[in-house]
RNA sequence: GCGCCCGUAGCUCAGUGGAUAGAGCGCUGGCCUCCGGAGCCAGAGGUCGCAGGUUCAAAUCCUGCCGGGCGUACCA
C-alpha cells in the first residue's frame, strides 16, 4: 500500500482511538480533485466518539497536518480533505511502475493454484457469429487477468460437437448435401444444411425422427455416422482456428463434448446404483428437490432421454469430474450466457449431491446476450451477423483512416495491414467488454465501427501517441528524476490514475468481469490525453522533460499491460 | 405461476450507503506556424420506473407494485 496513505491512516486511527483499518476503509479520493488528494469522511466515527462528524473533522485536521507528508489538511464540514507531499507521492507511484514494469498490477496470490476456464466453446458446423464473441473475449481476458495474478490457467474449449443436432445434420447431408459444397463453403454450407433441415421438418415432422435416429447411431458407434461427424468437426475446426489466430487466442485444451461420450454410460450407471439418479417417465434424472419445499419444485437434471441418448448436461457432469481429476482446480469458470443459469445451478447441485467437495468451486460466469434489432439472434430466422463480416468492415474502415493520415504514421505497407487488423480486432473486442457482463448488448454497426470516444481504437491510439514521444526522446527513461518538476494538475491526476491499476485488476478477477478493467482503462486513456494536451514533453527544460518522460513511460507501461489483459494489441504506431 | 436478469440524460451505458449522480454517441460553440486532431476544452440535456420503509445520509439496502428480457423434463 501507498506509504503516505498508511501514515495518514495510522495517525488518524491513533488520534481517534480506532483501528487503522477502519480509517483506511473510509479514506478515499475527494469528490473533486481541487479539494485535495484524499478525504476522510468522519460520519463513521461519530456514534462511538459521541461527537458530531463536523467536530471530529475539525479536531482531526490539525493533527494530520503535523505529518511531514501532509501538506494541507482542511476540515470541510464532516470531511477532512488532505493534500499530500506531491513529489513524494509521485516518486512512490511512478517509481513502483517503472521498477516493476510488465509485472505491475500482478501478484503471486495464484501461486500453486490452477483455474480452469471453459470459454468460447462454439458449436461445430456453425459459422462464428458476433454472439460467440462475448464468451470468447470475456474468457480470454479472464485468462490473461488470472495469469497476471500468478495463477496457472487452463483455457478449455469445450466444443459443442455432440448431441441431437448432429443427427439432424447427418440426416440433412444424406438428403441434400454434397462433398464439394462442404469442402468449398465449410461451416457456411453445413449451416445451410442445418437451417434447411429445420425448415423442412416443419412440413414433415418425420424428419426429426430421422435426425434422432442418426444421433442414436452416432452414440452407438456406427462407422458411417462417425465418419461423417468427424469430417464435419475437422472442417469446422479449421475455420475456428483461423479466427482464434486473428484474435490471438490459444487454448490449453481443446476437448469437445464428444470426448466424454464413453464416460456417460458408466457415470449414469453409477448414479443409479448409488440412488442419486432415478428413472422417471422413461428418462434418467437427478431429482433436485429439497425435502419439504412443496410448491416450488426444482426441475431435475436430465441425464438420459427416453430414447436412450444422452444430453449435454450428462457430458458436462463428466467433464467437470474429468477436469477436477486432471487439474485439481482451485476454481472452474464456465463463461456461458445467462440464459443457462438454471442448467449450471442444476449441474452444480447434482455434483454436490454426488459428494464432490469441489462443487462449490464451480462458477457460472454469466453474461448478457447479444441482440440484433432488439431481438435475440436467431440463426434459423436468418437474423444473424457473422464475425467475419464485422471484422472485414472494421479492418477496411481502419485501412482508410490510415491512408488519410499517411504522412504522419510512417508505416510500411506490411505494418499498415497488421495495424488495420490489430485495431479492427481491438474495436470488436473492446465493444464486447465495454459493458458490465450481465448487460445485454444490442449489436449496432455504427457502434462497432465507431473508433472515437470510448472504443478500442481510442485506447490503442493513446498508446501509440505515448510510444511516439518515447521514440523521439531516444534516451533511456529516467528511473528517479526530480518529481517536484511535475506541478500541473493533469500530471498529478494521471499519476494517481496509474496507482489504481493493481486494484482494478484485482476487482476484475474477483468479480469475474473484465469490464471493470476496460472501464478503468478508458479513464486512464482520458487522463493521458488530458495530460498530453496540456503538457508538452519534448524540448521542455531538462528537469521537466525528464520527469515527464518518466510519467509517459509509466503510463505507457500500464496502458499496454491493461490492453494486453483485455486481449487487445498495443501497436507502437498506427 | 415460480426463478434469475434489466429499468439512471434523446440513444448506449457507468455509478451498489457518503459532498453538487458521471462518461461515450448525437447536438451547439471553441482549441495546433508546437511531441500523432482516432485528440482536447466548454455548453445544453436527469422527478435515478412508481410507492412506502430503514439510516445522520439512499440511484445504491428492505418491502410491495409497474414495465421489459430470459429460463422453467427429454435442444445446446
Amino acid at each position: 500500500m501507498n506509504p503516505i496513505v498508511r501514515e495518514i491512516a495510522e495517525r488518524a486511527a491513533d488520534f481517534l482511538n480506532v483501528p487503522a483499518a477502519r480509517v483506511e476503509g473510509v479514506l478515499a479520493p475527494p469528490r473533486d480533485e481541487s479539494l485535495g488528494d484524499y478525504t476522510i469522511p468522519c460520519f463513521a466515527f461519530a456514534k462511538e466518539l459521541r461527537r458530531s462528524p463536523q467536530e471530529i473533522a475539525a479536531e482531526l485536521a490539525p493533527a494530520l497536518e503535523q505529518l511531514p507528508s501532509v501538506e494541507r489538511a482542511e476540515a470541510a464540514g464532516p470531511y477532512v480533505n488532505l493534500t499530500v507531499d506531491r513529489p513524494r507521492l509521485l516518486r512512490h507511484i511512478l517509481g513502483t511502475v517503472l521498477k516493476e514494469g510488465e509485472r505491475y498490477g500482478g501478484s503471486d496470490e495464484g501461486q500453486g493454484k490452477t483455474i480452469v476456464i471453459d470459454y468460447s466453446s462454439p458449436n461445430i458446423a456453425r459459422p462464428f457469429t458476433i454472439a460467440h464473441m462475448r464468451t470468447t473475449v470475456l474468457g480470454h481476458s479472464l485468462k490473461k487477468i488470472y495469469e497476471h495474478l500468478g495463477y496457472r490457467v487452463i483455457g478449455v474449449n469445450h466444443l459443442g460437437d455432440w448431441g441431437t443436432q448432429f443427427g439432424a445434420l447427418i440426416a440433412a447431408y444424406k438428403r441434400w448435401g454434397s462433398r464439394e459444397r462442404v469442402e468449398k463453403d465449410n461451416v457456411y454450407e453445413l449451416f445451410r444444411l442445418y437451417v434447411r433441415f429445420h425448415e423442412e421438418a416443419k412440413k414433415d415432422p418425420a424428419l426429426e425422427d430421422e435426425g434422432r435416429a442418426w444421433f442414436k447411431r452416432l452414440e452407438e458407434g456406427d462407422p458411417e455416422a462417425l465418419e461423417l461427424w468427424q469430417w464435419f468437426v475437422d472442417v469446422s475446426w479449421r475455420v475456428f482456428q483461423h479466427y482464434y489466430e486473428i484474435l490471438g487466442i490459444e487454448f490449453e485444451e481443446v476437448r469437445g463434448e464428444s470426448a466424454y461420450r464413453d464416460m456417460t454410460g458408466p457415470l449414469i450407471q453409477e448414479l443409479l446404483e448409488k440412488g442419486i439418479a432415478k428413472e422417471s417417465r422413461g428418462a434418467v434424472i437427478v431429482p433436485l428437490d429439497e425435502e419439504g419445499d412443496e410448491g416450488k419444485e426444482e426441475p431435475p437434471l436430465l441425464l438420459r432421454k427416453s430414447d436412450g441418448t444422452t444430453l449435454y448436461a450428462t457430458r458436462d457432469l463428466a467433464a467437470a469430474i474429468y477436469h477436477y481429476e486432471k487439474y485439481q482446480f482451485h476454481k472452474k469458470l464456465y463463461v456461458v450466457d445467462a440464459g443457462q443459469s438454471l442448467h449450471f445451478k442444476q449441474l452444480f447441485k447434482a455434483l454436490e449431491k454426488m459428494g464432490y467437495p469441489w462443487a462449490k468451486d464451480l462458477v457460472h460466469v454469466a453474461f448478457g446476450v447479444v441482440l440484433i434489432e432488439e431481438q435475440r439472434m436467431s440463426t434459423r430466422a436468418g437474423r444473424v451477423v457473422f464475425f467475419e463480416d464485422v471484422l472485414k468492415q472494421a479492418v477496411e474502415r481502419i485501412r482508410r483512416i490510415i491512408e488519410e493520415a499517411e504522412k504522419k504514421t510512417e508505416l510500411s505497407d506490411e505494418e499498415k495491414e497488421q495495424v488495420a487488423q490489430d485495431v479492427g480486432v481491438g474495436a470488436i473486442v473492446y465493444a464486447n467488454l465495454s459493458r458490465s457482463r450481465l448487460q445485454n448488448i444490442n449489436f449496432r454497426w455504427d457502434e462497432v465501427l465507431s473508433f472515437e470516444g470510448r472504443s478500442g481504437p481510442y485506447l490503442q491510439y493513446t498508446h501509440a501517441r505515448l510510444a511516439g514521444v518515447l521514440r523521439k526522446y531516444e534516451g533511456e527513461i529516467p528511473q528517479d528524476p526530480d518529481y517536484s518538476a511535475l506541478t500541473q494538475p493533469q500530471e498529478v491526476a494521471l499519476a494517481k490514475k496509474l496507482e489504481q491499476f493493481p486494484a482494478r485488476v484485482q476487482a476484475a478477477a474477483q468479480e469475474y468481469d473484465p469490464f471493470l478493467l476496460s472501464d478503468y482503462l478508458y479513464d486512464l486513456a482520458l487522463a493521458i490525453n488530458k495530460f498530453y494536451d496540456s503538457c508538452r514533453v519534448l524540448g521542455e527544460p531538462p528537469e521537466i522533460e525528464r520527469a515527464r518522460i518518466a510519467l509517459v513511460g509509466a503510463a505507457k507501461t500500464v496502458l499496454k499491460k491493461g490492453l494486453e489483459l483485455l486481449g487487445l494489441k498495443a501497436p507502437e504506431k498506427m
